[in-house]
DNA sequence: ACAAACTTTAGAATCATTATAAACTACGAA
DNA sequence: TTCGTAGTTTATAATGATTCTAAAGTTTGT
């Protein structure tokens, strides 16, 4: 099967129409072996600098928000002005380099286990996200 | 020495002039013994509300972000699209109860040790933050 | 009291994101 | 296949947070 096709499966078993803006979406985030992490910007400029279907802004945020609700994408707590997503929707961490701006990936198996003492009534863990501030 | 004075001199201390509106700023934010959250507008509806001198939201954005600068409070990493604040400096993290999207202090004592066995070359650790989402 | 440097401010500008509503497309039923 | 409906895309406008600007005001050292 190729990717197109489970592209196509993907989309329709969560529920949203295969067009081809999603495909072309999909090609750009899922083709890849490599996950990455990116703004909504980095996408568009993605997308539309290497092909000739030019998608929307409107439909880039549609869509991002819409594979991030399937839990296709996820995106990253950090404090800058733009958010940032990944195509690596494992538990995982994030360096943040504050100078050069930059995320890495830190696999689960890169921070040892980490354990809440704190509980609050009611509520249970969604979940854990570290981020490791980094400088030169 | 009363609160105005310590300000005063915590002010002249970092190179900025205590000039009314940064004293009034400090007592908003640190007269209590509690920490607390709070947004930019969080904070300009505080002071604005119960005090007859008004701050323009310009000079609030300027203060808070000179204070961070300064160290005399925390952005909180998140992602929503506006910024957070902390008044809790000390090193700690935070649960995110995203039903009702509030944010509750975790002590360092309420998380176990971090260990994080990845390295990248040239770079040291700045900080560790979690941030551990809530549901019900 | 004075000049220089720093601050505050209202308002404009910018940037990311979301809403709108009209045109377009996919899809299932007949 | 054709049609109607529901879902989608799009340009554009609207919103909201934040930053910029430049003029007026304040603080400080002398």
């Amino acid at each position: 099967m190729n990717l197109t096709s489970i592209y196509d499966k993907k989309l329709r078993n969560s529920g949203l129409r295969p067009t081809k803006q999603r495909i072309k979406i999909c090609e750009a985030l899922f083709d890849s072996e490599k996950t990455f992490h990116f703004s909504i910007n980095d996408l568009a400029n993605i997308i539309n600098n290497k092909s000739s279907l030019k998608i929307s802004l409107a439909t880039i945020y549609n869509t991002v928000h819409a594979f991030k609700e399937k839990g296709y994408l996820k995106q990253i707590p950090l404090n800058t002005n733009q958010a940032y997503f990944d195509t690596n929707i494992s538990d995982h961490h994030h360096f943040y380099d504050v100078n050069d701006k930059k995320l890495i990936d830190l696999d689960n198996s890169d921070v040892g286990p980490i354990n809440i003492y704190k509980k609050i009534n009611g509520k249970k863990i969604k979940s854990i996200e570290v981020l490791v501030k980094l400088e030169d």
